[in-house]
DNA sequence: ACGTGCGGGACTACCCGTTCCT
DNA sequence: AGGAACGGGTAGTCCCGCACGT
């Protein structure tokens, strides 16, 4: 969620516009909030995202989407159970809310409520990234023994109880439904491994 | 979510405004359209919410906060357990996504999400939908002989997983990830009582 | 300026239509701000004023220059010098001002910027309240020998003057503009004689 | 009051709103009249006068305090009496009264009376140029040796015959009313000298 | 390639004065 | 007298293009 070192305009309007979606949504935040964010000028959007406020978007939630599936990936690459990748995510996820002060959080589920009915590369883009989480998980609850219909319904939850609890998070001011939740399922995936 | 009998001016922008926020949330939604959907006159709208859209939306989530309220405490009073009750819940909702052919759901997610940080009383109304569920699943555990703070958890993974099936359900345009998430959480409420 | 024993609905509209009207002009006054004050439903506006905004705004003006009027005639009827009863209008005048903290004034010289260009009846309110006014003090000079010329240039110089007065004295929050420049009209008409 | 011979975007806007104020008044007046006046689209009003309505205002009261005061230190360069220079912007808002056939006038008395409740931007650019006018007449009238608070009541009184002179002769659609007070006005400022 | 000033309207939430019908 | 209805009006903001200077 934080920035990397590059500061080049697109990036700088890129993140700006991260943080903006995530806090208020899709159609709460106007380009010329992002623009005041990122300190650009206002051709600059329009050159580097020939597509408007959408073409953002999309690409926020697949830059927000990736950092997800690194975290998954990685820990899966180091061996690690299903269910505890789940719980590393719920605290990472955690960490950004606290310190946004539950301010930011959940700009996939936001998305996909309020931009999917009416852009189609939206919703792609929001189906994409869930799939890409649920599919990690599923292979690998696969392959650690789980029947795959299992595994699916297992993986569905996962996304489902993060995406939940991620909202419940913010209402409540707490990390822990979102913790919690995350704890519960994954006793769940690593028992039925 | 489908109208009563009555179609008092009030009752009929009301509904209209539930289904336009279910669908594309509430920025996405102009007065202009919750009263052409009403078919009503402009002035109705603030003779009868003389607060304006938030007012709308304030109302929005305490009557579809109310309906799925019923929903559990009728389950409850019929002496079925908090997991099925939960799965009904879950059928319920699904049954909403399935009419309006996914498109409409999820109202209070979305209004969480996208009201929260400007609109405190609107962040309460959320806040109170989420309380009741849990508070009303919560005490049912409590008193089939959950330990308390397990109960909490568990009634706080129930909400976040219906929530988080809901959004699931609609990008993947099925209701599968709602009622699953759902059943594998029943498991873990009714096995645990 | 101050409202009589009477507490009419009638009269309770039109009394809290000419506060309102002073201290911020016909078009910035809503007729529902008018029934809050007057503590009047809104079917009563158009039960006792029939026409409207508009007739209330011709009633306001009328019982102002009745008011003003009444002042000049009572002078002249105790045989002050129309010097003096120029002085004295504008130290009533000061005195509504100073009550009100400099924030109420003018009716009759907003209304005839404001609404005289659209509303021919308002324009004739407005006419008829500075003819009253003018003509008084003519007559009474004319009588004490004044030359008829001289004396409608005088007359119409202490109305001008308590007009710009009153506009200068809201802006100076002081009723000295007010006060001087009829002081200094007065030497005029006096002097004159 | 007629526009020069620019006719940039940001000046039409300012010369339309000037007219239709002074014809009007402020709240009479709405923006998209400014802008079909001046031809002009919505986005270049924002564009033009960020802070909307209130900044052209403020605009146009100091483009007209700006133009009388430099009629008046004009005649005072030229090294006429404080009576004539008075006289002479008689005639001037005379001239302009005429051309609109009294439908224009006294835009900076109307907007004292309308805005300066609200808005104290405004206050303090009707403030500013009442007493600009004030001051430069007063300086001239002490330097040609009447003494100062005599000086100060005459400068105030000529002020406020110019504004209750222009409202009277609106009202009166004759010039008359104005001319008249200012010249009586004259004699008493360079009979004093 | 990259930035910028200036439009260009359609659209926003909100409020207006008024009238209808009970 | 009174509450609901009526719809045209308000100021203001939206996302976006176009033409011009680097």
């Amino acid at each position: 969620v934080s920035s990397g070192v590059t500061t080049s305009t697109r990036e700088r309007i890129l993140h700006a516009a991260i943080h903006l979606f995530q806090a208020r949504g899709y159609h709460a935040v106007g380009v010329n909030e992002i623009l005041e964010r990122a300190d650009a000028p206002k051709g600059s959007l329009y050159h580097h995202f020939p597509n408007g406020k959408g073409e953002i978007a999309r690409e926020a939630i697949a830059w927000l989407a990736g950092t997800v599936s690194k975290m998954i990936e990685d820990g899966f690459a180091r061996g690690k159970s299903p269910g505890s990748v789940l719980v590393k995510v719920a605290h990472g996820m955690a960490g950004w809310l606290e310190q946004s002060q539950w301010r930011e959080g959940s700009l996939i589920a936001s998305m996909a409520q309020e931009s999917v009915p009416d852009d189609p590369a939206i919703h792609e883009a929001v189906r994409a990234a869930y799939d890409c989480w649920r599919t990690a998980m599923k292979r690998e609850l696969i392959a650690r023994g789980t029947p795959t219909a299992t595994a699916g319904a297992l993986s569905s939850l996962g996304v489902a109880c993060l995406e939940g609890g991620l909202i419940l998070a913010r209402v409540d001011q707490s990390n822990k439904p979102l913790v919690q939740a995350a704890e519960q399922v994954a006793v769940l995936m690593d028992g039925s491994g």
